[in-house]
RNA sequence: UGGGGCGUAGCCAAGCGGUAAGGCAUCAGCCUUUGGAGCUGACAUUCGCAGGUCCGAAUCCUGCCGCCCCAG
């Protein structure tokens, strides 16, 4: 990777840096994981990384040697507001006059706005996106033709920091090592036995291990009871969630119901949603609740849930419980 | 031990004389800047065991073994 940077910008005639942030990166990124894991939640670390390594320690670093904007290869575009249209700020850079606007990548197959939604106002008016209005396909076709050794690099990683072993192995190395525990189904009945709540995921089917005749699902992890529950495809869909560390872009705040679409997680389909706020001191820090027009499947705590209002983000937050568990965990969730 | 039923891959299960469906699970590949999901492919020389009938049986007959149900 470091390699490919430095032959690219090489060939640029740009001058490149290293700087070792692996102190930081563990602490902001990978501590956060494993404790989320350890909680029975299912966090995303990607998301984590791009708000606090790239957007900003590394924007930290750019300041430090005088440059004023951090350019990435996101699938995404940001744009400023000048009178009453929007101006994308990778063009026109000092259009970022007053809010900054977040909008979906013009190749929509590979739109990583999910991965950005928690970016500030301060980042994204100090961020260039190049990549926004080009699809992948347009992208390697310039690198080829410009003669980038990175023109054909795959495209496809699993957690960066993560082995080939599997974030199961990390996590085990990391000291969690969590009591193996009871399987239920939804009607309450034990059919078989996990081997620690870590391990698994909402929406999860593989891995199970049950002798069933219909394929299952991990509906919720009840870390009360330190128990999995389990169900059919169909019970593992939710009407919608509640959402907490609200991240708001496209407006300051958030003064009463909001109508758009929503996505429930990295390359989903996004669906029909009403975010409204919620007032003060809810549990668990609810600050919004979503209602999905369509039930969606596998709603997860600890993902993301990203609100979008045509290709613009509206904002994000993150997961805290699913409708479906309302029922299935009877107040437990601290 | 009087009557009835059933034993097909790890699990569920079709087939009932013509040369082993399907689903779950599992494994592999694809997909992918998270976890999952999804898609594609692989997966019983063999039908509880032993004989017999037949050109040919998981399918018919006999015996044995193992379960289940209803009566005593």
């Amino acid at each position: 990777m470091a390699r490919d940077a430095a032959s690219v910008c090489n060939d640029l005639g740009v001058p490149h840096y290293t700087v070792n942030m692996t102190e930081e990166f563990e602490e902001e990124v990978i501590v956060p994981f494993v404790r989320d894991y350890a909680s029975g939640r299912t966090p995303n670390p990607c998301i984590t990384c791009n708000r606090t390594m790239k957007f900003g320690h590394l924007l930290r670093k750019a300041r430090e040697i005088g440059a004023e904007y951090v350019a990435t290869g996101h699938y995404v575009r940001a744009a400023g507001c000048q009178d009453d249209t929007m101006v994308d700020t990778f063009v026109n850079p000092v259009a970022g006059s007053g809010r900054t606007y977040l909008l979906r990548g013009k190749d929509k197959s590979k739109d990583q706005t999910y991965a950005l939604y928690g970016l500030t106002q301060d980042m994204l008016s100090h961020s260039m996106f190049p990549l926004g209005n080009l699809t992948k396909h347009d992208v390697r076709e310039m690198a080829r033709k410009v003669g980038f050794s990175t023109a054909d690099r795959p495209d496809s990683q699993e957690i960066c920091f993560v082995t080939s072993s599997g974030y199961r192995a990390f996590l085990a190395n990391r000291g969690v090592h969590p009591e193996p525990g009871p399987i239920f189904d939804t009607s309450g009945r034990q059919v078989g036995k996990h081997s620690g709540l870590p391990f698994y995921t909402v929406g999860q089917r593989k891995g199970l291990g049950l002798e069933s005749g219909t394929a299952m699902y991990v509906v919720a992890l009840d870390v009360t009871r330190n128990a999995l529950l389990v169900g059919t495809r169909e019970e593992a869909y939710s009407t919608g969630c509640q959402v907490k560390v609200l991240n708001l872009i496209a407006v300051q705040s958030m003064d009463g119901p909001v109508t758009g679409t929503c996505m429930v997680r990295y390359r989903g389909k996004e669906t029909a949603a009403q975010m409204r706020p919620c007032g003060m001191g809810t549990a668990l820090g609810v600050e919004a609740t979503v209602d999905f027009q369509t039930p969606q499947f596998a709603v997860t705590p600890g993902q993301a849930l990203v609100f979008y209002q045509g290709d613009l983000v509206y904002g994000g937050g993150v997961i805290a419980r699913s409708s479906s568990m309302q029922d299935l965990l009877p107040g437990n969730q601290k």
